[in-house]
DNA sequence: ATAAAAAACTAATATCCGTTAGTTTTGCGG
DNA sequence: CCGCAAAACTAACGGATATTAGTTTTTTAT
């Protein structure tokens, strides 16, 4: 009758969350199953609903977590006042260090939402959307102000939401490149390509 | 009693295997089942295995049919006698392609392959392993003959996946740009990026 | 030390899934 | 128009799944 060790500072809860993030990631929401999940923490399937409503509660845990950090770092920059180029490689950065210091539960975010459930999945949905209108109105403040070309700017979030998200391959390759060179190496591109 | 329409040229199993990787794509392959893929073709699950041996061999053939295909055209490509950035060029296109025109195979081939058993699972990483190290050789050559900037070509090649499969997120802006400005876009942008 | 609360366990249930067996219908070649 | 193969159907099976109920153990607080 092994218990779930709580870390300092977060619940049972949490711990089932994490877990349950690294396991979504590599096997998928679906084909994961609570017992299997019970499993890697050491607990029989039925103790996790001590502390969870249910399975879907999980990701919907994940998702809205990752969602709300993101949305939080947005609010801090859109306050401060500087030129929408420092406002992008500010964003850029944080999105490359949350893939890179929460990779379980960003990965699960950007693949696992669609097995949400209404009303959750449209919640989701229409944050992402609202989201990413806020990204495009800071490229549009750059094109007005002059510092950015003239682009599409949903073009432009494509490309750095891409080049981002492409950080998942480079699990792969972590050994040849520092990740703080890697982190400006992405920088330095993205944003070259978009200034004058 | 209504019988699976098999297009010209084609197979009923391959009416099938393109159903299921719309149904796959939408939903992901664990959150499929076969009675709700028969749904979709008009016929009761147990008929779909007069065409086809398992659900798993769907999601086989999905994910190699891509993958050959990927295969092939680095083929023809390696055999013409062009510079690197041709080559690259040459490559993007067909990328952006078959995203645009197979978009439902392709997105399964991306992100369903983990529900692969073996030993299918290791032989598809495999061939993504080999063509990604061709592509590196590409680039390494375009590297030695002057053609392209002293960048890592692992990273390189990080960003020209990646782009390319930010088009996934396109889907939601077609309406905005033709697919051509938006192939043209992205190939300027990739090449102008490592070109020197 | 003891009572209360938290969290584990066992056992069971209903549902859904992939797949098979056996049967009936369909549709084409002669 | 008949016969045969292809392909549909119904029915069922065994197994896995999420979740619940009820019970026992462990931890916490007094």
């Amino acid at each position: 009758m092994a218990k779930i060790k709580a870390a300092k500072n977060g619940t049972k809860k949490d711990v089932i969350t994490k877990k349950g993030a690294v396991l979504f990631r590599k096997k998928g929401f679906a084909a994961s199953s609570m017992r299997e999940l019970a499993d890697n923490i050491g607990v029989e399937a039925s103790s996790l609903y001590n502390h969870i409503g249910s399975k879907s509660e999980i990701l919907q845990s994940i998702c809205f977590k990752v969602a709300n950090d993101f949305n939080m770092h947005l609010n801090e920059v859109e306050k401060t006042e500087v030129n929408a180029v420092s406002k992008l490689e500010n964003l850029i950065r944080f999105h490359i260090h949350m893939m890179l210091d929460d990779y379980d539960e960003v990965y699960v975010a950007n693949h696992e939402w669609k097995q949400l459930e209404e009303p959750y999945l449209s919640n989701f949905l229409n944050q992402r959307k609202i989201y990413e209108g806020r990204l495009v109105e800071i490229i549009n403040d750059g094109i007005k102000s002059g510092e950015l070309k003239d682009i599409n700017p949903h073009v432009a979030i494509l490309i750095i939401l891409s080049a981002v998200r492409g950080l998942e391959f480079w699990q792969r390759h972590k050994k040849n490149v520092s990740t703080t060179d890697l982190e400006n190496d992405i920088v330095n591109h993205l944003l070259k390509g978009l200034t004058k």
